[in-house]
DNA sequence: TGCAATGCATA
DNA sequence: GTATGCATTGCAA
């Protein structure tokens, strides 16, 4: 190895961003509400550089006010880039002061980029003798490579790769790096708003490159160029070289390579501490102790340094002569300490015991020591994703971190009864406590084989759900977030979903085992990191009184599935075509040609660029001509077509999503329509409804309300019952900014829109107009919305200032509902979230946020997820009692579909009166508010006739 | 084949 | 102005 010593210049802008949007989908949130996702990806980069490459050297660079060359020379450098995020902005001290607790230079020198620090840097270090590795993203720097400065790129995916010179040449294209800068100039850059020649890309610009070596000797010999291009370069000879300057990174920054001071020495551990604490980056934490802490030991060993070692692993098949396995001492034979690894953890570098159970006497032992337990969680392997028709593979077992078993389960249908009979007493015990990540789908699964899954239960996607609703909540994105830990991935197993994906059965046993055990070990420890922090606040109770019990009836609901009227939707569907076909025809005609009408650019092109129907049409944020409903209903009274159109979409909607999807959905096994309900998807706690979705079923215009005809009772002897909370987010504001106003009306049984009317316009209740009563309507629900007058104005046919002043005197009206609505924003500004009444949090990172665009949305959010989320807990509230008296009751009524303030039930006739009792008692009386919560009831032999 | 953009159904 | 899910087009891979 060369003795050349090594300096390390980061580009922290280029990590820091990197960092930020690799969490973009998932930012990381802490307990304070802040998001710390720029933080920790850049910390983690630059931990893992230092523990790849133990650089002598190190010092990191930032940009500081812009270039102001740059900008000299060209005023619109940069100058399309949007605002820097917020979550970058706030994470930049916190890394400053991390780096200085580090004791790692940061280098910036006002008016200039990190480019020419870094650019200035590294020759200085290189005329001393150095090899310089710049760390950083950006293709850019590619130009300052030489014999002895590299660029040091992470890669997608992780890793890194060096570009030397036969690299860039390769990259490139080129024979110098510094052509390079050419190579930039040329094609230009979007992000940096260098604009390059016109028509020139990155093809282009590399065979102009290879022909003429400089943007310089291009400009000089254009004429031997042909056609179009040669006009646009000769036309542009001064915007060529003008870009050629701005994508070059300058050499002559004031700043000076002090060797002594770039040295990387040890950090203030201590300090380095207390900032991670403070963040609470547990994980980050360990990874750093462990980069340093290495480094301590490994210096002072005389030793050949020992890498790190390869890892126990274990997978076992306990056979009959292998009981004592069971016994538990296994933890003292071959468990060692898991490796200490910057990168995740995987199944190949953590120490774990999972084994598979041989049927016969081994089950048997194995299920009598599983009946010992207090607490296992357990995950079920089948043969598909939907419940109703998969089949039971294996099922796996664990209850003591890095150990479990699976359980396979044979083909034959007698045999694995025969065995699921076996784990009966299991999984029907009161007292042993089932923990399960998504446990609705395993109870589903078991619900198939008659067993029922009795006593406590610990989801650990429920539990999530709690603590960071607008967070995903799958069991890898889990695992790597609070186990830093990647779990063997599915398709690992049985291939990208298509064509050729095995089922769980094709999969040998062993990889079966490995990988059922491992999702069952994590999500035991999911549990253990999740039970700590459900303890705040009032999620512990919504834990056990809402969420998990929720999650049984709705297992109940989803399999007892609705009845479809197919023959009915069928011929819906001819009826649909048949018109459809006539609106097409019209519509060509009117066109003058034919075209897809269902296709938004060429429907625009159409209206707006043929038939001209508008001077300036509106553009949607790609360029496309907008044609939204909005749109067009502003146009329909002067174009026949645009009526046409309108009525073409409708029908195409209703037809594609409803009318034709809904009969493919029927599941054959049980002639029924199963939708999923999700638990863990909305963030204010709604539920969710998916394959199909039955919340969002067509109810508004006359055609669509025609399908829901097609949903009937299971058979003649019963009935459809729908229940609807009426207007109960309006009363859960009015109760909760305690607006007497309001309650009062809300407590006489008034129309509230028109008692609203009647007192913003100052009519009485008898005389308000419908146009004041749909005004008043509107604000009522603005109000549940977070109004603005623009979005009210939008919404009705006042002017922006009638739409200002109507709002003015709703709230002078209700100036209790002002204050709460402020009430709310403080408290989210001071605690980081709102709640609901149940206390159900949601996390409102933005609600102080500079960005008023931002803000607004976040202050919006901090009114509505309050009002919204406590709607959906008190139906929950009622679901759940509802289906506990169904139960005890041993009614035959079962409960069917929840449309957030609407339940629907199949009623047994004879069960009719006593049902319609029971459900409005219940759902009334599921939370006591200021307001009484009134519902609806409707009967019928169809959910259009119940409504 | 997968993805973003657009549009639209519900509460 | 809040919260969702899904069908379609049209482009990228």
């Amino acid at each position: 190895m060369s003795d050349q010593k090594r300096l390390f210049l980061v580009d922290a802008y280029a990590l820091i961003f990197r960092g930020y949007y690799a969490f973009i989908k998932n930012p990381r949130i802490n307990s304070k509400g802040e998001d710390t996702s720029a933080i920790m990806g850049f910390m983690n980069s630059l931990l893992d550089v230092i523990k790849r490459e133990r650089p002598d050297h190190l010092a990191v660079c930032f940009d500081k006010g812009g270039s102001a060359d740059r900008v000299e020379m060209y005023e619109a450098y940069k100058a399309n880039r949007d605002e820097t995020p917020e979550g970058i902005k706030t994470a930049i001290p916190h890394i400053c002061e991390i780096l200085k607790a580090m004791h790692i230079p940061i280098m910036v020198k006002e008016g200039y980029e990190a480019d020419d620090v870094i650019g200035t840097l590294s020759r200085q270090a290189e005329k001393e003798g150095y090899k310089t590795y710049m760390v950083t993203p950006d293709k850019d720097f590619a130009q300052l490579v030489t014999e002895n400065i590299f660029m040091y790129r992470p890669v997608f995916g992780g890793g890194y790769e060096t570009w030397g010179i036969p690299e860039v040449q390769k990259k490139f294209e080129v024979t110098d790096p510094m052509q390079v800068i050419d190579f930039l100039g040329m094609m230009g850059d979007a992000s940096d708003n260098i604009p390059g020649l016109p028509g020139v890309g990155e093809k282009t610009a590399k065979k102009l490159l290879a022909q003429y070596g400089s943007m310089e000797n291009l400009l000089a010999n254009t004429h031997e160029l042909k056609g179009k291009m040669k006009e646009k370069i000769e036309a542009s000879k001064e915007l060529g070289m003008l870009s050629k300057k701005l994508a070059t990174i300058m050499l002559d920054v004031p700043v000076t390579f002090n060797a002594k001071d770039f040295e990387l020495d040890q950090p203030d551990i201590p300090k380095v501490t207390e900032i991670f604490q403070e963040l609470e980056f547990r994980q980050l934490l360990s990874n750093f102790e462990k980069t340093f802490a290495l480094e301590a030991t490994s210096t002072e060993t005389t030793s050949n340094k020992t890498e790190i070692k390869s890892t126990p692993k274990e997978t076992a098949s306990a056979g009959a002569g292998q009981f004592s396995l069971f016994g538990g001492d296994i933890s003292t034979s071959k468990e060692t300490e898991t490796v200490s690894e910057f990168t995740r953890n995987t199944t190949e570098t953590s120490s774990h015991f999972y084994q598979s159970v041989a049927s016969g006497m081994a089950t048997k032992l194995f299920i009598k020591n599983l009946m010992a337990q207090n607490s296992v969680c357990f995950d079920t392997e089948t043969t598909g994703l939907n419940p109703i028709t998969a089949e039971l593979v294996g099922i796996a077992f664990s209850w003591e971190v890095g150990k479990g078993f699976y359980l396979p389960f044979p083909e034959d249908k007698n045999e694995a009864q025969e065995l699921i009979e076996l784990l009966r007493p299991f999984f029907e015990s009161e007292t042993i406590e089932k923990i399960g990540q998504n446990l609705k789908y395993d109870i589903k699964v078991l619900a198939k084989y008659k067993v029922e899954v009795k006593g406590k239960l610990f989801d650990t996607m429920l539990a999530h759900y709690l603590i960071n609703p607008d967070m995903r909540h799958n069991m890898d994105i889990l695992a790597e977030t609070y186990l830093n830990y990647t779990p063997i991935s599915i398709e690992e197993l049985i291939g990208k979903k298509g064509k050729n994906q095995l089922s769980m059965r094709d999969v040998a046993l062993d990889k079966q085992t490995e990988y059922a055990v491992e999702d069952a070990d994590i999500t035991l420890q999911l549990k253990e990191h999740f039970e700590k922090e459900l303890g705040a606040a009032n999620t512990q109770k919504l834990f056990d009184d809402i969420e998990v019990p929720l999650l049984r009836v709705l297992a109940a609901m989803e399999l007892e599935g609705i009845n479809l009227n197919e023959t009915f939707l069928n011929s819906l569907s001819e009826q649909l075509n048949s018109d459809i076909k006539s609106l097409e025809t019209k519509i060509y005609a009117e066109a003058g040609e034919e075209f897809n009408i269902a296709s938004p650019k060429q429907l625009g092109d159409i209206l707006f660029d043929k038939l001209k129907l508008v001077d300036k049409p509106k553009k949607t944020k790609t360029g496309q001509y907008a044609t939204g409903e909005d749109i067009l209903s502003y146009l329909a009274k002067d174009h026949d077509i645009i009526q046409h159109i309108l009525d073409y979409r409708g029908l195409a909607k209703l037809k594609s999503t409803y009318v034709d999807a809904l009969p493919n959905q029927v599941e054959p096994s049980t002639g029924r329509i199963h939708t999923d309900y999700m638990q863990t998807v909305a963030a204010t706690g709604r539920l969710s409804s998916n394959n199909p979705n039955l919340q969002n079923i067509p109810i508004r215009t006359e055609r669509g309300r025609q399908v829901r005809k097609a949903f009937i009772p299971r058979s003649e002897d019963y009935m459809l019952l729908a229940a609807d909370y009426s207007q109960i987010e309006l009363r859960i504001i009015a109760a909760l900014s305690n607006e007497e106003t309001m309650i009062n009306a809300f407590k006489n049984g008034e129309d509230i829109h028109a008692s609203t009317a009647s007192k913003v316009f100052n009519v009485p209740l008898e005389e308000v107009t419908r146009e004041q009563r749909s005004n008043a309507k509107t604000v009522n629900f603005g109000i549940i919305y977070g109004v603005s007058a623009f979005g009210l104005s939008n919404q009705t046919d006042l002017s922006r200032s009638e739409s200002k002043e109507l709002i003015d005197t709703y709230y002078a009206t209700y100036p209790k509902l002002r204050n709460y609505i402020s009430e709310q924003i403080d408290f989210a500004r001071e605690n980081g979230y709102v709640q609901t009444v149940l206390g159900r949090r949601r996390y409102l990172n933005d609600i102080n946020s500079r960005n008023a665009v931002v803000r607004g949305a976040a202050e919006r959010n901090a009114v509505n997820a309050p009002i919204q989320g406590s709607a959906a807990d008190i139906i929950k509230l009622a679901m759940i009692n509802i289906f506990k008296k169904l139960s005890t009751g041993n009614f035959k009524t079962k409960m069917l579909l929840q449309v957030h303030d609407e339940l629907v039930f199949d009623v047994y006739k004879p069960e009719l009166e006593a049902i319609k009792t029971l459900v409005k008692t219940e759902m009334e009386n599921a939370y006591k508010l200021e307001v009484p919560l009134d519902v609806e009831l409707g009967v019928g032999h169809d959910w259009l006739e119940a409504h």
